[in-house]
RNA sequence: GCCCCUGUGGCGGAACUGGUAGACGCGACCGACUCAAAAUCGGUUUCCGCAAGGAGUGCUGGUUCGAUUCCGGCCAGGGGCACCA
């Protein structure tokens, strides 16, 4: 007996039962059809999914369902991202072993996946926790060591002198550690690294062969890679000025045609030349010291107030060695970028303009407006208010005057590399990138042990195969600040592999980006237990043809795994540079806020939302008490404003919660979650649930007339549409086309006639069906069987369009009169612009408005408008 | 600070490559059904105006027969900034 109200407890337990003892969604590599590999970026297993998690998920499974319905072999898998700091800060507040909090948060996560009814293939999945897992990490960084892929350098990291532990960025709060309360220090250490700036060149060339990606991480990536195109020019140092040994320094600018504006030479603190010049200079040496004590970030860099430090020391200027610019130690400048160097020239550099006022050096323009004379701008220069100009002519330069920014860079470059000092040019040109080599190494117990011990005798001395995986130890303590594996009693202790005396294993583990790194080419075959890869799986399978996942992540994983792609080719774990072909990023998942009257946040569950003359006005359930409405935020912990996917899939299930997820909002941006958007996603399935019902009681009568009815019609379009939007995972258009398809649906169902086209009809809730299929997905199960559909509807085939269908025989043009619309006018579908015209010319609403004003020109766009010009 | 993105009714948004601004949904209001409520169904809903008509896509200027769409300047909000994932 048909319920009259759809009952989806019951149904969605039942399908999700059917599609898991049938194995409908595990994926064979034998499949003979083309393949499609969606993926959406795994979850960090933090305790429980949330509904961004929710709104990832459901846009992937679309895209797998359709696919799958589109006749691909599809491969979508899952797994966890699940080393990470989280787990030992939840070791030292709740006493548990990260592993057990981990396993235990994975096995809560993926009864809520399973939940949502994703059409996932859970027998390929696996946690980067696994030995299983890492076990083949280890072995390609080995590879990577034996290929050149890997170096040893030193990088600077945030040390908590305190809590004598290194800090990650998010742990750092105004220059402070986040327990500790400590001033951070930066301090120096030696990291394992990987070769990522080898790659920087094909890094950026190769984005232009990525069609499939939003333009805008591209942009992010190309800006990120930053290659720049300079100068590397030494300058001599006045004698006596400098510490012994330093006669020169070589600073890189890009702006070499602004030499003859410069006022300063500035240098890192962490220059070979600021640390002598230091430790002759107690002045010096304690403002390099303030300097280390500003975290490593490059916004704390970049928002502290500029200051700097006159060295004493003086350099002689290029073009005119008895011009002498002073040398700062200055905070803005890094050592990791160029030479950690540069000359400052105030007038045309922001930066340096701040600098120059700060100190009062002097500010001297070189590059003018072309539409001045050099007297006009050089009496116009204020230098409180310097004019910015973006493109101009050189004056004040010497040599350069009168030429433009790019000729006089190539004049200064030329004469310069034909200049020499010693046995080298004084300048050299010089292609430089902003990336910079992966720093790896963590100072954390949670992540992958890189596998490496170090010999007095023998050096870093690389763990041999046979041993992998180096397993971490389990019987490690969280009472006390820094590296578990560091103060672990044996397990650092080894016997070196080449000369059998006694050694130390390397206690750095591996930066969790590398664990995301080459995820998604194990999922094409996770079963090897041999080796990382399989290369015929990932012939077959990669790239993944649709990537979905946040935007946060556009830089760094993206291009982590881009180049670890890269790296695994050259050391034959893979055979393709690019890893995604298509990729997606999606919005936030946002939420009002509320606040009690002593500020106090309260989460949506709790609270009750009434309009109240016609203002919305929230309370607090329990109390009763008035709440204030906040801002609309990304919903976080801490401001309470989190809806729990358990309890929404519990009052409305999952179909319901996709739905609506994918609804309102494009996927793109941010979506709101609202309790009513909720409830109007409910009563759009109910809505279905009644069209089937009246549509399976019809009568199987084929209309009689000639001309298909209206709503087949309909239907036809709809497929089209639902498609194209699909395809371009539109997906909140593809739920206006299936509302669209609904409306007509229920209206044909109300008329008298209904009976007389029984057969239409069905037709056509059938295809909404199938069309809503991939977003509700046990709902449609449901429709698909009282329908009379063979088998399951997750492994029908997608509805094909009759384009003979859908052809209009005539259509209505706008028609506007000095672009305001004034008249609509019916036209053949085949008519020409010369018929256009003349029907607009004939037409007597036109003529009216036209109010005997001559027409001075008609324009006819086909099949959109008609505009008429008097 | 630097890089990137976004801005359209009461709200989420739609508008294909410059061609009818407001599809579809939410909310609200009116009506039907009901003893009543819920559910459901029908209608109205950008603003000003009784209407004719006018204005209108963050602000401002420009290009165009025509601009939400292209260009310049500004304002506001968001993401990233290399040890959060």
């Amino acid at each position: 007996m048909r319920s009259s109200r759809y009952n989806f407890r019951e149904a969605e337990t039942r399908w999700q039962k059917v599609w898991e003892d049938g194995k409908v969604f595990e994926t064979r590599t034998d499949d003979p059809r083309p393949k499609y590999y969606v993926l959406e970026m795994f979850p960090y297993p933090s305790g429980r999914i949330h509904m961004g998690h929710v709104r990832n998920y459901a846009m992937g499974d679309v895209v797998a369902r359709y696919r799958r319905a589109k006749g691909h072999a599809v491969l979508h898998p899952m797994g966890w991202d699940a080393f990470g700091m989280p787990a030992e800060n939840a070791a030292m507040e709740k006493k548990s072993h990260p592993a057990t909090w981990t396993y235990a948060n994975i096995a809560t996560m993926k009864g809520q996946l399973k939940s949502m009814g994703l059409s996932l293939d859970w027998a390929r999945e696996f946690a980067t926790c696994d030995p299983s897992y890492y076990k083949h990490q280890q072995r390609m960084f080995l590879d990577f060591l034996k290929g050149g892929l890997v170096a040893r350098k030193t990088s600077k990291v945030n040390w908590d002198p305190v809590d004598q532990t290194v800090l990650a960025n998010e742990q750092v709060i105004d220059g402070r550690g986040w327990r500790s309360g400590a001033l951070v220090e930066q301090r120096e250490l030696t990291q394992w690294f990987l070769k990522i700036s080898d790659y920087s060149e094909d890094l950026l060339s190769a984005l232009d062969g990525l069609g499939r990606w939003p333009e805008k991480v591209r942009l992010m990536q190309a800006n990120w890679i930053g290659r720049s195109d300079g100068l590397m020019l030494r300058w001599q140092l006045t004698a006596g000025t400098a510490p012994a040994s330093f006669d020169e320094i070589e600073i890189y600018t890009t702006r070499p045609d602004t030499l003859y504006g410069a006022s300063f030479m500035a240098v890192a603190a962490d220059h070979p030349i600021a640390r002598a010049a230091g430790e002759k200079n107690p002045a010096l040496q304690a403002f390099i010291g303030e300097c280390r004590q500003m975290g490593t970030s490059q916004a704390a860099l970049e928002t502290a107030e500029k200051k700097g430090f006159d060295t004493g020391i003086r350099a002689k200027h290029p073009l005119d060695p008895a011009w002498e610019v002073p040398v700062y130690v200055a905070n803005f400048i890094l050592m990791d970028y160029g030479t950690g160097a540069i000359f400052g020239c105030p007038a045309h550099d922001q930066r340096d303009y701040d600098f120059a006022m700060a100190y009062d050096l002097p500010i001297k323009p070189v590059v003018r407006s072309a539409n001045l004379t050099d007297a006009e701008a050089n009496a116009a220069f204020d230098r409180e208010n310097p004019p910015t100009v973006e493109d101009g002519v050189l004056f004040n330069s010497g040599f350069m005057n009168g030429m433009s920014v790019a000729e006089a860079k190539e004049a200064v470059a030329k004469r310069f590399e034909g200049e020499s000092l010693g046995n080298r040019p004084v300048g050299q040109r010089k292609v430089n990138f902003r990336l910079r080599d992966w720093g790896i190494s963590r100072q954390r117990y949670w992540g992958c042990p890189i596998p490496v011990i170090h010999c007095e005798a023998c050096g870093t001395v690389p763990v041999p195969n046979r041993d992998l995986p180096v397993k971490l130890p389990d019987d490690v303590t969280f009472d006390m600040p820094g590296n578990p594996l560091d103060r672990h009693p044996t397990w650092k202790h080894v016997d070196c592999p080449q000369c059998g005396r006694k050694a130390r294993r390397e206690t750095d583990t591996m930066d969790t980006f590398v664990d995301s790194s080459w995820y998604f080419a194990r999922f094409t075959d996770p079963f090897n237990a041999d080796e990382p890869t399989t290369m015929s799986a990932i012939a077959k399978w990669l790239p993944v043809d649709q990537y979905i996942g946040g935007i946060e992540h556009a830089i760094l994983h993206l291009l982590y795994s881009r180049f670890f792609t890269r790296a695994m080719t050259k050391t034959g774990h893979a055979n393709l540079s690019e890893p995604f072909a298509g990729l997606f990023t999606q919005g936030m998942v946002v939420h009002e806020t509320y606040r009690d009257d002593s500020g106090n946040w309260v989460p949506p569950a709790d609270i009750r939302i009434e309009m109240i003359d016609g203002e919305r006005r929230a309370t607090e359930i329990a109390s009763g008490k008035p709440l204030t409405i906040g801002s609309i935020e990304k919903m976080s912990k801490s401001k309470k404003n989190v809806v729990d996917p358990d309890d929404i899939i519990a009052s409305y299930g999952a179909d319901c919660a996709r739905w609506f997820m994918l609804s309102d909002s494009p996927p793109e941006r941010d979506v709101i979650w609202s309790e009513e958007g909720v409830q109007g996603a409910g009563r759009f399935l109910q809505k279905v649930w009644r069209i089937v019902g009246e549509a399976i009681d019809l009568p199987d009568a084929a209309s009689a007339a000639d001309a298909p009815h209206a709503v087949t019609k309909a239907a036809h379009k709809a497929i089209i549409a639902v498609s194209e939007d699909l395809e371009r995972l539109r997906f909140n258009r593809c739920i206006a086309h299936i509302h669209d398809l609904s409306n007509t649906l229920s209206s044909a169902l109300g008329e008298k006639d209904a009976a007389t086209h029984g057969r239409a009809i069905r037709e056509a809730v059938c295809i909404m069906v199938q069309l809503f299929a991939p977003m509700m997905p046990h709902l449609a199960e449901e429709c698909w069987g009282e329908l009379g559909g063979k088998g399951l509807i997750a492994d029908a085939a997608w509805p094909v369009a009759n384009a003979s269908l859908v052809v209009e025989s005539s259509l209505t043009l706008p028609v506007q009169i000095n672009g305001k619309k004034r008249a609509d006018i019916i036209v053949p579908a085949e008519a020409d612009n010369a018929a256009v015209e003349a029907i607009v010319r004939a037409d007597s609403a036109i003529a009216a408005a036209l109010a005997g004003q001559d027409i001075r020109k008609i324009i006819v766009v086909p099949k959109r408008i008609v505009n008429i010009v008097v």
